[in-house]
DNA sequence: ATTCATAATTATTGATGCAAAATATTATTT
DNA sequence: AAATAATATTTTGCATCAATAATTATGAAT
């Protein structure tokens, strides 16, 4: 099984987001020990860029490496999930203000147009939740902050190593679209404290509430 | 020229910290290719951990990677450091908002003591800095978020590749104290939103005004 | 029988070598 | 003389190979 190469980028990234997708279906279980030769086997490459690819992953807190024990799937627990969120919360929310103050018209319109869709899509509930995660990303490339943003992408690839984001509310379509509503009120009010404390409030309401 | 071994930690780990100060150093300008056939000579090593420090380095942000182009040294311009520094203040003063709503009697003395350290110092200049680094310090594991202090530490490392941060202002021991004790005293009152405020404010003083 | 030590096996870590790709230089042709 | 093509050199990227460290198992001694 040799990998198909036309190299748009180089294997390491490849491998990277190959052992990614593997670690995000649980196949590679958090806590448990990637071994190496078998993965390196599995996809006909050597261990080499498999090991520069597991290096990328512990920088992104993806799998955790230890001395001469090699890499291991990162374990979270409820602290680091609930960490994780309120970072995730905190830089959100920031954004939402930062946008709130330097966004152009045309810009916020965006924003509203998604809303607009987010509405529309109500009933469909994948089709929903695309358009909500849409809506995020948009609001973080408007803040256009390529740091926050790198940061926010490995916050949410460590939310993902729990199964199914299980701190996470469902089926609560409604509510999370009023609060985008609001949301999208305090932007075009030009209110950055406003939008970021609803932002905030978003966030917190979609949290399940801890046992 | 062998590298000393009796590995405390990986190859790769003591080449990525000789890289940083290299890099810190300015001795490996932003921008600049990094020949690592002539770092791995000069090291009396392999290219192999070397490859490997380098992508711990691109994961952080120092060093970027270009497809078959090898390794540079990441450049950042202004706005970069603006919004790194925007972070960082971001990050610090929810950090504040949090030990002012958890942190236990004890550990608040603890920083009230740097605090009164602090003001003792403030005829020494170097030992001022160091204080002053060990309270944002203390204060950031008091909050007990792991996953902020990695983001921390990564954005501080960021703001070093400018010639020594020109960003900030130098010389204005005075002001930095009196904005330290009133975030204390904020602390002291237990009050997250004023000890979030004025960690911003702290922040805001220390950026110089850009042209 | 239990514990400690030694040896063997297993897996990680580092080095070397080779091939492919990109860039630069030189030569040839228009 | 200039432009294009071909060749050579430089450098990345991947694989194979060797060595080091750790863990486990087995044997001996108390």
């Amino acid at each position: 099984m040799s990998a198909l190469t036309l190299t748009p980028r180089a294997l390491y990234e490849e491998v990277a987001e190959l052992l990614r997708q593997r670690i995000f279906s649980r196949e590679l279980e958090p806590g448990s020990w990637i071994d190496e030769l078998k993965i390196a086997e599995e996809y006909g490459i050597s261990r080499t860029p498999l090991r520069e690819a597991l290096k990328v992953l512990a920088a992104e807190g993806l799998v955790t490496m230890k001395v001469r024990r090699g890499a291991y799937v990162t374990e979270v627990n409820e602290k680091d999930l609930t960490d994780v969120y309120h970072l995730l919360a905190l830089l959100e929310s920031d954004a939402a203000a930062v946008v709130a103050e330097k966004a152009t018209p045309q810009q916020l319109q965006e924003l509203v147009d998604l809303q607009t869709e987010l509405e529309a899509a109500r009933q469909n509930r994948d089709r929903f939740f695309e358009i909500n995660e849409q809506f995020h990303r948009r609001l973080l490339e408007l803040a256009d902050n390529r740091w926050r943003d790198q940061m926010v992408a490995d916050l949410r690839k460590v939310m993902k190593l729990n199964r199914h984001n299980s701190l996470l509310k469902s089926g609560r379509i409604e509510e999370s679209m009023n609060e985008h509503r609001s949301i999208v009120q305090a932007l075009l009010a030009r209110d950055p404290h406003a939008s970021a404390q609803r932002m905030q409030a978003h966030f917190q309401n979609g949290l399940q509430a801890a046992a």
